[in-house]
DNA sequence: CACCTTTTACTACATTTGTAGTTATTAGTT
DNA sequence: AACTAATAACTACAAATGTAGTAAAAGGTG
């Protein structure tokens, strides 16, 4: 399943949030700070019923006239899609490169760098 | 800049090979195992175009009628400009969620997870 | 120098994406 | 029961994207 970067903005309110409705989403994202402001309500509607068409949600059951929905794919499942083709395509599918560009440049705590060393670490032993 | 998927597979080719023209990259292409097979040169040319009009390449000189191109941007400058909103979509921003999925989803030889751990330790002390 | 092949430059077109308006309906409210 | 605000459903539309065709020009080759 490929969603576009709107759809996935939203998704990852829905994993947040479900199940909700679109207006719920909506002000979500209205609420965001910076990001996009002053998004229509129809907007959002409009990528909530394309996220139906396309599997990713589904209607759970109602909330006065609204249509509450709840998501059928894990947030999990499309990162494992998805980073493949962001790798080759910005870091040339060098994993080592791509890791070692994360750890240079986003902020983590001395807890993170624990944490990700004993992964490493489990990870050298699995093999 | 903002590029397309198939105008940074196109950037990913010119980073490896240029200087170089416009068929070279097309040939580039379709030899490329499994991928996009059968591609028209047309469409390729097309791409470079619209490469060459956001600025992310410039001519560079000719080649018999070839124009030989090369590029304006660094890899690394894109991937810094679209590393965050990759991982926001796709790991709601949480670095360590996703550096730890691509230590478990990645292949790493040994070679490459010492060199990770030292990279982990380099970025402790540094702060 | 005439020709053929390459390559450019331009045009085309269906699909996807971001964005929102319009219309119809209905759940609450008075 | 009538009204109103919210919501759904549908339609619209420009820009970007993937894809390629056509026409024109200009190298190299006989």
């Amino acid at each position: 399943m490929k969603l576009s970067e709107y759809e996935m903005d939203v998704m990852q309110l829905f994993w947040q949030h479900e199940p909700c409705t679109a207006s719920h989403i909506h002000q979500l994202l209205c609420e965001q700070p910076g990001r996009r402001k002053n998004v229509a309500y129809t907007t959002v509607k409009t990528i909530v019923d394309r996220l139906e068409k396309k599997g990713a949600i589904e209607r759970h059951g109602q909330q006065g006239r609204a249509i509450v929905y709840q998501s059928l794919v894990t947030q999990s499942t499309l990162s494992k899609q998805a980073t493949p083709g962001f790798m080759r395509r910005f870091f040339q599918g060098d994993s080592r490169n791509f890791i070692a560009h994360f750890i240079e440049n986003e902020k983590l705590d001395d807890d993170d760098i624990a944490y990700l060393k004993t992964l490493l670490d489990s990870k050298k032993d699995s093999k």
